[in-house]
DNA sequence: CTGAAAGCGCTTACAG
DNA sequence: CTGAAAGCGCTTACAG
């Protein structure tokens, strides 16, 4: 490995051609672009421009670089180049959580489209988490992103506010609203609850349940299932808060409790398929029919739920569109054009008891 | 936003105490740490500090620049914190993929743990993927990232030899070998696949079959099974070999190949949950009882696999523990620790048939 | 098509 | 406990 760095406090022999007292900093940190310039004979620049505008450069300088580049194993130190040229390539991707999760086939997907485009993706993983959003959000911006995702839309003033003087393109998906802070790839969870809560209606039910967390997005839903129910005059809905990570077991051990408060109990709305499948268990355990005598409707569509569990219903929503579309309103203003601010991907609800 | 810098190519007026000309690159670019030094009336050695070793300033001093870096809104650049000091508080995963796999969950309590000790986790997916092994390698390092984690152990010399050289902490995962690049959490996926095989033997299964993936620890799987049914003289095992994603669609596919080349089958190694949990739907379509007339075996014990599926076997692996423990390993590496090696966390079979 | 000079915004390695 | 000088490894913005 050449190294030609002085050694601490050591005076430069002539073979470097100048003598002046020189400090360095730790020892030997391997190749830089100057030993890669050396060794092909061309100024630093011109090994640079080989990385990132090699059509600039002549043909055989091109092919005598790589080779060099290729022989001694270089890799551009992007933290400089980030530095110097105010372009970092990274995209930060903030994500409640991505085990178990519908978020998960959205970031895969969003972060496949960015690599393709030369961009990598820092992931920070907002839920759960010991740190605040405020610290978050420093963590993330210290790095200096060109883009942000951002997965729901509800954040505290401060942070929307901070998001939009940073003067990035961001997309907020996986929710809806009229004021996004930039672009917002989504859709409705309010339209959700309402939908469900109309299936659920046109079979007749008339004592619907709930099981579901409290985060922002749910608590749309459940708002929206509320509010189409008390148009039918149905206000009593018996509900089951429950706190993430949601889980089969948690499903089952929530019909219990919604029996208890409402015997009659004819529907459940699940905050998540697996939630679901916990209730649907429960139910067929105590001999209740489903549906004819109780309908469940999950959220999420893993696929396992409704290949498993025919008599399921739950809403559908495509992660893959979400994360590829994010990706694409990113990469379109990266790229200096315009883009249209929100874009709604819709839902829709899967019933499969005729399988 | 305060900012001292000058146009371009102006000369610095008397204010900024220095008379040269001067280029600057570009228009303003928000706060730097010379902003809140100024404003705070302290060096920005000492700011710097406020952010990196707290300890080290004065009571006083600390409380009046971080009053002054909470008005301004100031984030440090990383970029150039990280080009300074060698450490990029980046560490990278290396994972084929995040949608629908144990990998998600994986990568999820690796995340957590990394950020509550101040790193941050560069997301690389390497299935899937258009670019190289080595182009993905390229990139990752490029952020000079002071950790890897890499899912799975084979890779090609080139990157096993290229990641040894950088010198930074590497915990491969999910896989099982003696000579490790670094460091190494997982298990075997042969003796996965020759427990399963014993499940089987057991069971008096005479005619098996295997619906797979073929990758790397897929492969594993299937020669420890292949292996373990040889020893008891049963070579003739069908196979159906399926690229990824796996799905239950593609396993209900399966079935019917499988029973075309050995009609007596009585039992299916799958690759995945997904692909068990479609073999099973298919063979009771077909009216074959499971598990008296097949004995079906998944991989991964997706939660509800074995909750929906009470006659489904499958092999659990916890996720959660390898990105635990992966973490672990590399942060006490880079608190200078020595650390094992090689960390077996085995693996179990599940069945809930009585249930 | 190629290069010398200056600068990106921090931190190190001292000295006081 | 605090600071002036030098440097981290690149790229920009010219000029030729």
């Amino acid at each position: 490995m050449p190294n030609d760095k002085p050694a601490a406090f050591s005076i430069d022999g002539p073979a470097s051609g100048v003598t002046r007292v020189k400090r360095t900093r730790g020892g030997p940190k391997g190749l830089r672009i100057t030993d890669v310039a050396t060794a092909a004979g061309v100024s630093p620049i011109t090994v640079s421009r080989v990385f990132n505008s090699p059509e600039t450069v002549a043909p055989e300088t091109l092919e005598r670089v790589r080779g060099v580049v290729q022989k001694l194993g270089y890799v551009p130190n992007r933290l400089a180049g980030g530095l110097s040229s105010s372009k970092s390539r990274l995209i930060a991707a903030i994500v409640p959580t991505i085990a178990h999760s519908l978020f998960s086939e959205t970031i895969q997907v969003f972060s496949e489209t960015m690599s393709k485009a030369g961009y990598q993706v820092l992931l920070a993983l907002s839920g759960y988490s010991d740190t605040s959003e405020e610290a978050l959000l420093d963590a993330v911006l210290s790095r200096r992103p060109e883009g942000v995702l951002l997965t729901g839309v509800a954040h505290t003033d401060s942070l929307r506010e901070r998001l939009r003087n940073v003067g990035i393109p961001i997309v907020e998906t996986w929710d809806m609203t009229d004021t996004p802070i930039d672009m917002l790839v989504g859709f409705s969870h309010y339209q959700v609850g309402v939908a469900v809560a109309e299936r659920f209606i046109a079979r007749g039910v008339r004592y619907p349940g709930l099981v579901s967390a409290n985060d922002d997005r749910a608590i749309a839903r459940i708002t929206g299932f509320r509010a189409r129910f008390a148009h039918e005059g149905i206000c009593n809905i018996a509900d089951v808060i429950v706190s993430p990570p949601s889980s089969v077991l948690v499903g089952k051990a929530a019909l219990p409790e919604l029996l208890a408060r409402m015997p009659q109990l004819d529907a459940v709305f699940c905050g998540s398929d697996l939630l679901a499948i916990g209730v649907l268990g429960e139910a067929k355990r105590r001999g209740i029919d489903v549906p004819s005598q109780l309908s469940i409707c999950g959220f999420g569509d893993l696929e396992f739920a409704s290949e498993t569990s025919p008599t399921l219903t739950t809403v559908r929503v495509d992660g893959t569109h979400i994360g590829l579309n994010a990706a694409q309103c990113l990469l379109a203003r990266l790229r200096g054009e315009q883009h249209a601010s929100i874009s709604d991907v819709g839902f829709h609800i899967v019933e499969r008891e005729t399988v």
